[in-house]
DNA sequence: CTGAAAGCGCTTACAG
DNA sequence: CTGAAAGCGCTTACAG
């Protein structure tokens, strides 16, 4: 007899399990409730530990929840319950040492709301950012953790109006007014450079990132204070800015440490610079100081060890998690965006306190 | 006049926008259909950019559709389509330099195939990784990528049926049949240990993480081999695995680098272990020979620079990801498991050149 | 070219 | 204690 009791929705003639079916063919809640002879929304109490059902309707459910190997699909639980239980988190590069820690944090945070983690990395470019950020409200997560690339934001206006919560860190968010996560970019810079000023160094460059980043515009702000706070007028060839990669850096590197009035210090605008210019330094004929922002592992084993200025990425992270989670559980009572800044620390470990060779 | 044309179906009196509301209150389809005074249908052909509007009518949706601020609910989407267009990968801790290129190059190819990767990190903990396993099964991701903390994934096999692709990383799958991508773990420890023995060394430590880990035995058996192949026999004082944790392993190495007859040379078993002996080694009285598993940053900075088996954790993640949707993108035919064997690369650097000293 | 109806797999709001 | 009906926001399969 064709339609038996437990399949009876499914014509015989159903495809089997293959890619590209739906889901194989797993069984749903309405296979369960045939199986057990019971209807769909005992199933469901069952499935969810709801009360009122009696023990032996449970075994029954249950019984036919193992022999069916049914689990929930909650992909369609959450189209009625409006939450989907999990957040995105935007940043630059998931394979950069900085951002793992952090990444790391933000999923702790998420779990323990017992929220999923969806990542996805920018690469640094705005075009990928807002692609991946609408895709993730398109999916519905319920909120968003964004390491900016891009500076203009208002793309996201209609999905914060729309209920999605959001949190910016390491960078502010640009032409909108959302919660904040910093590290005191300016301050931790400024005094980095004001330590390699208080031992001797005046000529002193500065490598960084692109200045349409925003921690980049600070750091070198902090650098700018310093030397004014010193009464040092800065030279422009001591400064450079510009992608990363390591063939920009040694070049800025070596010129700045040419020439009849080579800087005798250098600071390090983020760690990727700071790896290269310590290879540079390490090949260079005279000891020149250096102080890095962003720790590194290992900076303490290398001869002389890499002073820096260290930021939490961890707490970075976690504090921009919890603030999301704080929008999320609020009781609906709009929460006003603030910003949040974390302090710096400066780590001495040689070579910023290295005197000054001409 | 109650009830306009945009908004017929919802009440004047649903709740705002809050968290706890059903997505804020977003427009959908419905009520873009009502407001371009179309069918639910066109809507959805002009969202999805299917033929068959005329350029009028497509207009107006269009108009309606920035208007409202509409976005699809691709999770509503997926529910009707079958296929969720997410991957997850599971894998011990995103905060861990070896993770992170691995799960770039994984989002990478994700990316390519318009997939979204939901990211999960097991803390080495069997249960965690099952939690989390499951839980990205109930979400319905198309596949999974697992780097294995537990030994018995037979808590799979129902998912594997259902259609779930699976692949396993760095460590195989315990108990079922399924893909798997590997380093070469066994021979890469074993050519690591045959260097030191080929500068002169025969009492080498091995210092590795716990036993349990498939890495961690087959680099021990790596090693095993190579100083048979020798014709040393091992004392196995010489030997220690256990948690990574600084304290252990810095305890470890100071034994086995004390007392009468105290090692020349360690062999260390991954990139966290290598990086405490380093700091052992650092302060210790004569030079110790040294070749770590996996490669670390600035090693090459280091006095004497550091000589490692290295592994290319992006290749692992490449690799793994593009079988995955070789799984998924099959006609139906199904794949045969296959173990994948990637080669290391031994990097000489200083270290593990280092001559026996008494 | 266009749209009404049914359905994806669940939960909600009710009624018995 | 239990379940039938309606609905979440889309797409599918048809019919006009």
């Amino acid at each position: 007899m064709p339609g038996t009791a437990s399949r009876a929705d499914r014509p015989a003639d159903r495809p089997a399990a293959h890619a590209g079916s739906r889901y194989g063919n797993r069984p749903t809640m309405k296979d369960v409730a045939a199986r057990a002879g019971v209807g769909l929304k005992t199933v469901s109490r069952v499935v969810n530990g709801e009360p009122g059902v009696t023990p032996d309707t449970e075994r029954r459910v249950q019984e036919a929840i193992q022999a069916l190997g049914f689990r929930r699909n909650d992909s369609a639980r959450v189209l009625r319950k409006g939450r989907t239980a999990s957040i995105g988190l935007i940043l630059e590069d998931l394979a950069d040492p900085f951002y793992g820690p952090l990444s790391r944090a933000v999923e702790e945070v998420a779990r323990a709301h017992g929220a999923l983690l969806i990542n996805g990395s920018s690469a640094e470019d705005p075009a990928r950012e807002q692609e991946l950020a609408l895709a993730l409200c398109a999916r519905r997560v319920d909120g968003l953790v964004v390491i900016p690339a891009g500076d203009d934001h208002r793309y996201l206006e209609p999905e914060i109006r729309a209920g999605v919560a959001m949190v910016f860190v390491d960078r502010p968010a640009g032409r909108i007014d959302a919660d904040v996560v910093l590290s005191d970019n300016f301050g931790g810079a400024r005094d980095g450079v004001a330590h390699l000023i208080a031992h001797g160094h005046r000529r002193i460059g500065f490598i960084g990132d692109m200045p349409r980043i925003h921690t980049a515009a600070e750091r070198l702000r902090g650098y700018r204070a310093a030397m004014e706070d010193a009464g040092i007028p800065v030279a422009e060839k001591w400064i450079s800015l510009g992608a990363t990669d390591p063939e920009r850096v040694r070049r800025a590197a070596e010129e700045m440490l040419s020439g009849p009035e080579p800087v005798t210090a250098v600071f390090t605008g983020n760690n990727r610079v700071t790896v290269t210019v310590i290879r540079v330094l390490s090949r260079h004929p005279r000891p020149v100081a250096l102080v890095g922002f962003d720790d590194i592992e290992l900076a303490d084993l290398l001869q002389p060890g890499v002073t820096v200025v260290a930021q939490d990425a961890a707490a970075l992270g976690r504090t921009a998690a919890e603030r999301l989670f704080l929008q999320l559980d609020g009781d609906g009572t709009h929460v006003a965006p603030e910003r949040i800044e974390l302090p710096t620390r400066l780590v001495m470990r040689g070579s910023g306190e290295l005197p000054p060779v001409e």
